[in-house]
DNA sequence: CGCGGGTGCTTGCAAAAGTTAGCACTACTT
DNA sequence: AAGTAGTGCTAACTTTTGCAAGCACCCGCG
């Protein structure tokens, strides 16, 4: 497999279980909402199945909350990251840019920091 | 289906090629790297195939780039949420930076987007 | 030439995701 | 009591993911 997969035992499920109840929706309503079928959702919430990207997408909508929070919850994201500081956030954010170019302007970036830090 | 598919029109898949050109990686490389196997990367450049949330997770790893820029580019995530996305602005915005070292941030990001479209 | 190793791509197959139909249970109506 | 509608869960099935093996191609080297 080489890729983990969350087994049962997974904290995903029950972490949207509880959020559906405190939203006083049923497993059928969230998985109408999120256009996934309540048997699925049922086995997600029990850590039996586990949701592609799109359906986590689609739950943190059903949920209304960040797809963010879903997604550090399933342990895919970093909550640190998508950190303080706009310029770094660009920077990483940016498409065109290569992994060492990335590296490079946020080297620069904190070098002038600090730099001015100390000055 | 009833949740939304990407096919083989999805940029999703173009978009990690890019990246993986840029980081001059084969296609084995990046694979081994992120622990799935060519075939299936080669797959997923070409739109045919959907990576899950894990291999998704793996391959932002292996290209060195934020999770949040590659669901993003995957259309998972909003591309607004949590911050800007403009490295020049960001640079123009930065209370902490001398004008000297924000033109240098800038002259230095657009020489690396300048690389990029003509290699 | 002929061989080994690099590139990306195709082909079946096992395993996991996801669906439809239907179960058992509860509560409210009539 | 019987009927209806709500709850979550199970079983059987289809579709997609992801992989091992192998294809065709190109290049440097003997």
């Amino acid at each position: 497999m080489a890729v983990k997969r969350s087994g049962p035992d997974a904290g995903l499920g029950e972490f949207i279980r509880r959020q559906r109840e405190l939203g006083h929706l049923s497993v059928r309503q969230l998985a109408d909402a999120c256009g996934i079928s309540n048997a699925y959702l049922s086995q997600i919430e029990r850590g039996f199945r586990n949701p592609s990207s799109f359906v986590l997408k689609a739950l943190a909508d059903g949920l209304e909350l960040s797809a963010e929070t879903l997604y550090a919850q399933a342990g895919i994201l970093d909550p640190s990251e998508g950190g303080t500081n706009d310029v770094i956030d660009a920077v990483r954010r940016d498409p065109y840019l290569s992994a060492r170019q990335r590296e490079m302007l946020v080297e620069m970036y904190e070098s002038f920091r600090k730099v001015n830090d100390s000055g």
